[in-house]
DNA sequence: ATAGCCAGCCTAAACGTTTAGGTAAACTAC
DNA sequence: GTAGTTTACCTAAACGTTTAGGCTGGCTAT
């Protein structure tokens, strides 16, 4: 077959090399009659153009990187949903690299990543984890935006823009609701604190034990379901009864939580309450359902993708004036969005048929 | 901040770009002590490669793209992890196309991302859906190797590589299952042979069902889990009473169904039993656990991108010898794995404790 | 001492586009 | 009828790499 370049479709109809290329791209200074014609011919050449020497000569770049670890969490998907609903897959190329192998983040594919992404000259980069130091400031070296998801910048990069969600406030309405159950002795089940979600978290939930007389205890374990129940394992063999409620960090650590306490035949909530922070597609179905935060996280993704598209395009803007091509980052960058607990069984609540899904929401 | 290029590295070092390149890229004809003094230089200047001019000059091109809709389907997750434990991530970056909105197959999306594809050259596809007869034409055109998983090729490229689960023995291990539960009528619910996998599944149950004397209903719904309750809540409103069992076609359709009967009070297995395909996450933890057909797709993930890795690397040797870039298919390129059938609580099965993860295995 | 070879380096041409700058002819305004 | 503008097109130079081919000067084998 014939690999055809413009060159060839000049060959073949008479017109330049540069009037080709004007009609394949839609610009003007070519008559609708040569357009067809050279529309025509590429068609039958079956030509298509070759990006690399496409995005080699003009500046633009038009690809955008979401950096996750660990996708089997369902927060991820919708966070995606929302990303890709906010830029038009026909303008925009929205590549998703995640730096996890086997649901564990690993910093050596962190560094991998980055490194691609500058090869590539992504226009920029919506990241769900704080990135190492050294990689925002490679990234800002060369000039490519970044927005932090569900995560803040290394304290280094503090003015880099953010969209969260209001971690310590949504902490602060679980702890309200646990209290209100009449729970004393709380179990926190949290990733470790590479993923910056977990500081609001964490003060939240202690603020709320502090205020409501209850006490918190903080057990760490990485990332992954497996890891969480080995590690809620440990923790519950040690002690003589389990918590008054286990409060799961993600989704997760919930499920190797839930496949614990299934096999320890530990009764929810009679036993131990249960809720968890992300919501996901099964939690209504579960036995028993599970009380969860959501965070929304759809709209997270749009709001985030919104933010990186008008910073991408004030800077080409800018540089379009001669104007120094970096970023700007504008207070109105950090963005909040808030939490709304969705109650199930799992935290004690009796209800009686709930919503169409089978929740209530909290006043 | 300077954007360095080797010429800037060759200005700077005094070395031509030639030896500058070289140097990098870790070819010889370059002493140690130049070669060191270079990446110095490199390091210094915060040098990174083009990589829009580096695959525009050289032939060989490393990006292999993964197609997929509906990757909120949790199959798909299982997939991608076998698929990038067989693409050593510092050789090959694996790209996903979605080719579906809010969890539903466009064919606008699929012409898009085939043209993006063949755009930036890209080595190698592996498609989890049949894909359009043209499309499998234009890329055979450009050269490009395609391995379909879980799918298969277009009629019109039979010859196509494919890794596939066993879909009709299965549907036969499951159909046998049902009997023996004593089930005599059989409700499918599936999405449309879009995805061809249920050209296996279904005539796999009906000819079970033939043999067994079960009546089986086949109702089609798109591939997602709002369409299917919706579907599924029209066909119960049209008929008395519930089938003895459902047989869900995959994960989303699941949980569609799985939403519908918590609704309506349906008693599983009491008053309908569920199977479904697709192993996924919580399928222990739900209420009832649910019966699946575990197909092992991250083997079948492992073994389409071994596949076309070793297509890829044949593709490019005798492309080196001068002869015809076009991709060989074998035979042997077509391969067939066994699914599990994992008996919980959802088909009938009396169960006490199960596994470590509540799970029997069917003999 | 001569031929042959090799390591180490260079020059120059390619890869397939886009774009700056130009020209000639055809219109438009007066 | 002239000057100015617009339209439709062209030539040539980029973009940042890799690579084919060539040139040294020092080493080895005879």
């Amino acid at each position: 077959m014939a690999r055809s370049t413009i060159r060839d479709i000049s060959r073949v109809t008479g017109f330049s090399v540069f009037t080709v290329s004007r009609a394949l791209g839609g610009g003007d200074g070519v008559s609708e009659q040569s357009r067809e014609q050279i529309l025509k011919a590429a068609r039958e050449l079956g030509y298509v153009v070759n990006r690399a020497a496409q995005e080699l000569r003009r500046a633009k770049r038009d690809s955008v990187a979401v950096i996750t670890a660990s996708t089997s969490n369902s927060y991820y998907l919708d966070l995606m949903d929302g990303i890709q609903q906010a830029l038009d897959p026909s303008e925009w190329t929205v590549v998703i690299g995640d730096v996890a192998v086997d649901g564990a983040y690993e910093a050596r594919l962190e560094a991998r990543m980055i490194q691609r992404l500058i090869e590539s000259r992504t226009a920029g980069v919506i990241s769900a984890l704080t990135l190492q130091p050294e990689h925002t400031e490679l990234l800002a070296k060369w000039d490519i935006p970044v927005v932090f998801v569900d995560s803040s910048p290394p304290p280094e990069a503090a003015h880099f823009p953010s969209v969260t969600t209001n971690n310590h406030e949504a902490s602060l309405m679980v702890g309200q609701h646990l209290a209100e159950h009449g729970y004393k002795d709380w179990l926190f089940l949290v990733y470790p604190s590479k993923w910056s979600s977990r500081f609001g978290r964490e003060s939240g939930l202690r603020e709320a034990a502090l205020h409501h007389g209850a006490n918190l205890v903080v057990l760490e374990t990485a990332n992954d379901a497996a890891s969480a129940r080995e590690t809620l394992a440990r923790h519950l063999d040690g002690r003589e009864a389990p918590p008054h409620v286990l409060i799961a960090g993600n989704n997760p650590l919930l499920l190797g939580a839930m496949e614990l306490l299934r096999e320890r035949a530990i009764r929810i909530p009679a036993d131990m309450a249960v809720v968890a922070y992300d919501e996901f597609a099964w939690s209504t179905l579960t036995d028993p359902p599970i009380t969860v935060l959501n965070e929304q996280s759809a709209e997270i993704g749009r709001r985030a993708a919104m933010m990186l598209r008008e910073i991408i395009e004030r800077q080409e803007a800018a540089e379009r004036k001669g104007k120094p091509p970096s970023p700007v980052y504008l207070p109105e960058h950090h963005q909040q969005v808030p939490a709304r607990l969705m109650l199930r069984g799992s935290c004690g609540c009796a209800l009686h048929g709930g919503g169409r899904n089978g929740s209530f929401q909290a006043a």
